[in-house]
DNA sequence: GAAGTTACTTTACGACGTAAGGAGTCGCAA
DNA sequence: TTGCGACTCCTTACGTCGTAAAGTAACTTC
């Protein structure tokens, strides 16, 4: 389910994300009619919680509503249409992100720490990996965000127009890490089923089903034996703190693949160094 | 929107999607009853060009059953749920993936091949880049592209354990690429309001709404004028295919990004060459 | 007090997935 | 030949969703 932004009145819209019609709100010129009840920023607060809670899925005007004591439509008297409270949503966690990093010449553990502190966060709001990123919100946080990875990778010293493909190729990648552990614990939580119970029922029926695997996937095969004898789940040890297969799974690639990245813009950099 | 798969009978769904209840199928011993004037096969046809002319959010049952001149409750006589279905579409449109590449040595030829067939196959079938990935499918085709990949990946000679984590961690940076395109390609179909059109309005936007840009994203700022004056767009080459303005940006991200992390594998080939 | 504006509610519409029950069609045993 | 049971496919219905339209009540300003 990825989810579309705002398409309604944009200027109406920037105005919200950009907060540039609070002066005359704050001014507290209480005009006629009833005193306003919510706010804004009170809808886009509970709106987050039911999402950080209960996932997009159950992320409906009813649930926001009822979350503050109202019915749905009361939030349109706030917010043109859902899609804008999605964008507004989505701006507003990302005041989260830590915007300070180490930029005294160590680009490596800069970049490290800020896709580790970017992954923890969309793991925080896993809801946010599915806003359309075609189409950005455009708001103050997001390009917050965006300008601190920028600081961070210009410090390489690397061109601008490779500096602009390595935002995209370090964001894939974190996403894409994010994303398979949200979706492992979101299946987990709505199917009730841990991660190693769904592997182990699914592993005996592929070999029922598919008795010729190993001839079929030779390489598969290879890797699996030869890496560690994984979709049957390694017994957790006990005492232990138990993280889910897949969730150790995605970390490790986390690591493994933050690494190669990282080699990746060296071998750049060294290149650009002796032209 | 992400989707989840089938959480039904597990041992239907594994029979369906690796076909092991078809020779009964295909001894056409009628039976009583009606002639079938369906069939699984047709219905998993069906949904896919569905999924593909309208997007994932167009795949309704009643969409699917309409397109087989029948109403949506039809459909569950040969399939349990949607969420079945769903993985029947998954799995079978990956047989579409090529599977042979040169793999006589030139590794990075080959990495790079197959990037770009997959990409090309996910803009084709966008949809399934909504299917999520956590859980996989489990299906033959979806086996045998997997396997394709691995077979590239162990003629870098890297050990086992290493590959785990490329194999992951090519796939997010492609799943990246992919869905960037196929998100925007998305909501300019939906809106029909194309990228340039939409960065234009939403620079001047910007401008009204932040008139302290410049000042608050510094480093965004001196990346942008670095590289290329873009979201105001550039101009189309009068006579010359228009590639969106995005979806231009993603391809090059995609070249460059993949460019880096294949010199970050190079090194690690490096490294375990001389130890 | 009357008028006008605003906050919020109720009701309603057409979409969705799918449960329940019914109608019609066919092979096969009696 | 008849009727039973299995089978395909349909209609209807329920509870979800976003949100349009219209109504009610609270409040300021004249």
């Amino acid at each position: 389910m990825v989810v579309f932004a705002g398409q309604g009145d944009a200027r109406r819209s920037m105005s919200l994300l950009w907060r540039s019609d609070r002066p005359e709100q704050q001014d507290r010129r209480p005009g006629p009619g009833p005193r306003p009840g919510l706010s804004v920023d009170a809808i886009v607060t509970a709106a987050v919680a039911v999402a950080d809670e209960d996932g997009m899925a159950a992320l409906s005007m009813r649930a926001v509503g009822e979350r503050l004591g109202r019915t749905a439509m009361a939030l349109y008297t706030y917010v043109p249409s859902k899609s804008e409270l999605l964008d507004l949503m989505y701006d507003a966690v990302h005041a989260e992100l830590p915007m300070e990093y180490d930029d005294t010449g160590d680009w490596r553990a800069g970049l490290t720490d800020w896709a580790r502190d970017t992954l923890e966060f969309q793991l925080r709001h896993p809801w946010v990996l599915q806003v359309s990123q075609a189409r950005p919100v455009l708001g103050p946080h997001e390009y917050a965000g965006l300008d601190t990875l920028v600081h961070l990778l210009r410090t390489t010293g690397l061109e601008a127009r490779l500096l602009r493909r390595l935002v995209g190729t370090l964001s894939h990648f974190v996403r894409g890490c994010a994303g398979t552990v949200a979706e492992a614990r979101q299946a987990a939580a709505a199917t009730g089923e841990s991660d190693e119970e769904w592997w182990f029922a699914r592993s005996a029926l592929l070999g029922e089903v598919a008795p010729d695997f190993a001839e079929r996937y030779p390489d598969l095969m290879a890797m699996e034996t030869g890496s560690a004898p994984q979709p049957p789940a390694p017994a957790p040890a006990p005492g232990e703190e138990a993280v889910p297969y897949p969730e150790r799974e995605a970390r490790e690639t986390f690591d493994v693949g933050l690494g190669v990245l990282l080699d990746g813009i060296e071998a750049a950099i060294g290149r650009t160094a002796t032209p």
